[in-house]
DNA sequence: GCCAACGTTGGC
DNA sequence: GCCAACGTTGGC
């Protein structure tokens, strides 16, 4: 089992948007960036561990853990010229884009705040902190993870 | 609102 | 293939 951190603007989907779901359960449509589309597509498996991270907000930071419910399939939000995310370079027979199926599994308990994981050399090499790291999705290791909850 | 740090686009 | 212009992300 991998773990992963997904950013999302809590103005647009936060953590109690994927709560309040049927299910609790969302697709992680509009992904536009190639390599966090191979990493939905290639490597996120049913079970993996997100943590679930709102930015650009007052308080960035982690906020939740959801996991992988559905492996890749092709982002219907490509397709359809009325959305926001419509790509005209994909089409239904070789989609460009690709998104997994997220599902709750609890909010912790505060936000672990952006500023406080700055703080920690033992997350140094994680992509978040890394400078200019634009990523919206990134892999976490075993050790951030379990560094990361312990903080809560 | 500002701006740094990208990724993408397109002319050449 | 180079690179300038442009658009986006996201912290502050």
């Amino acid at each position: 089992m991998r773990y992963w951190l997904m950013k999302s603007e809590p103005e647009t989907f936060g953590i109690d948007d994927l709560y309040a779901r049927p299910q609790q359960t969302e697709h992680w449509d509009g992904v536009r960036n190639y390599q966090a589309r191979n990493m939905m597509r290639d490597e996120m498996k049913i079970g993996d561990q997100i943590l679930f991270y709102h930015s650009n907000c007052d308080e960035p930071g982690i906020v939740g853990i959801a996991e992988v419910v559905r492996e890749s399939y092709p982002d219907f939000t490509a397709f359809d010229p009325d959305d926001k995310h419509f790509d005209p370079k994909s089409n239904p027979d070789k989609p460009t884009w690709f998104m997994v199926d997220v599902k709750f599994v609890r909010k912790l308990s505060r936000t672990i705040s952006l500023r406080e994981l700055k703080t920690k050399s033992e997350l140094s090499e994680l992509a978040l902190l890394r400078r200019g790291n634009r990523l919206s999705i990134m892999p976490v290791s075993v050790e951030q993870w379990a560094f990361i909850l312990a903080l809560e």
